[in-house]
DNA sequence: CGCAGTCATATGTCTGCACATAATGCTGCG
DNA sequence: CGCAGCATTATGTGCAGACATATGACTGCG
């Protein structure tokens, strides 16, 4: 009874897949047209086209007018990966979320930070250094600067409260920013406060945003050893 | 002179996203209807529909049926990096790409990599050790696992002249995969092969890939000291 | 022969319309 | 009063047609 409903882009998008896979359309392969295809499954092109658009945006092929659609001969796969709130990391585990506020002053900059954020030799900048704690252990050791003249507003905020990260993502837009991932072993300080010693490899996280051309804060993580960032392809 | 162009989804794009950073729209603000935004940038709806959903995809807006669509409230910036193929990441930067194939061997899988891969206990797999180098020097270690019996052909393959991660990508279609990066201490062997010492710390990278619900390989990266990932936000 | 201008073509996108789907909240029956 | 079911509403998606744009291929001038 009843006959089948119409070919929707997900239908589309899955066929393409299977012949992706299969090697049907090999790697550097010229793929049909859209107009092509849509005869093919019987549908507008506009739905071939939300099907392959969706496709090349997963890194699998390669469009260019004129040229046409081929299939992508490196499938960068590209993954996207979530960047949350530590809080939020840590209360999604049932954990219980703590911070605790370790320094705050106004100084100018060592050159190194002033030249990461564009800021004029004369400009000042707001030094954090927190402590994020997961049911009481050291989670990860937070070091932030801030640019005050982009964030004036952040000079009154009681950041013992609510974390300098929570407090800038709900007052302080950004447009971009860069992210660094690396492995480092902790200086003494640094290892204190995570309760551990110079003796671990660390996994540490920068974030540098930018507003436009302004850079809004450069915030270094540190995470206790055993820390592990996972990531769906 | 001429007129203006039309207006174009990314234009609604554009003019949602300031509303946004400048916080005309709040963080849980309901926005107006598709209909509304339509009316008021004098286009179809389709048109307002491809914005919303473009800026909801980069996780600013959440949208729901009969609801409505809303500002995020904790707005989870997605990162997506792309996972490049190691030698085209060095030729990228204008290195000489070489590898070295260490170690080759058939057999049966210690019980952790058995259970991460899913494979029956009785199942072999090619265990894979190799060496990446950019201009000579030691780049990054390889310590990889291959179900043979997702493919097979990989019995035949020689990969001393293409790495195996190359020769996986274009000839093991996958589904998914899962990422894990993390810091670690080497390992007398691997700090040797990475012409280092057990005392830096080294970043990881560990990759599982799937075709449905079959593994297809399983792979750690130990880079060379003080290598970084960067991503862009 | 070299190069500029033109044409053809495949994708990109807008429009206006229709119907599908999810989810809220009202309505009316028992 | 409680709850099943229906009406309402906002987004999700399909379709056909049109025009926009990028770019390879062709053509013809000098």
């Amino acid at each position: 009874m009843s006959e089948r409903s119409r070919t929707t882009w997900q239908d589309v998008r899955a066929d393409v897949l299977d012949r992706i896979r299969s090697r049907d359309w090999k790697p550097g392969d010229l793929i049909p047209t859209e107009v092509e295809l849509a005869a093919e499954f019987g549908c507008a092109r506009a739905t071939v086209n939300r099907a392959l658009r969706a496709v090349a945006e997963d890194g699998l092929l390669d469009r260019r007018r004129k040229i046409g659609t081929r299939v992508a001969r490196h499938p960068v796969r590209r993954a996207t990966m979530r960047i949350p709130i530590l809080r939020h990391e840590i209360e999604a585990r049932g954990g219980a979320y703590a911070h605790r506020l370790l320094q705050r002053e106004n100084r100018l900059p060592p050159a190194a930070v002033r030249g990461r954020m564009a800021l004029l030799p004369t400009a000042r900048a707001l030094r954090l250094r927190a402590l994020h704690l997961a049911d009481d252990e050291p989670y990860a050791f937070e070091d932030r600067w801030v640019n005050v003249d982009a964030v004036p507003t952040i000079a009154a905020a009681d950041l013992t409260q609510l974390s300098a990260n929570e407090w800038l993502v709900a007052q302080a837009p950004f447009t971009s920013g860069d992210l660094t991932f690396g492995a480092l072993r902790p200086g003494a300080a640094t290892a204190a406060h995570l309760g551990t010693t110079k003796d671990h490899a660390l996994f540490s996280i920068e974030r540098l945003t930018w507003n436009d051309a302004t850079a809004i804060t450069l915030v270094r993580l540190t995470f206790h050893p055993g820390y592990e960032l996972r990531m769906t392809l």
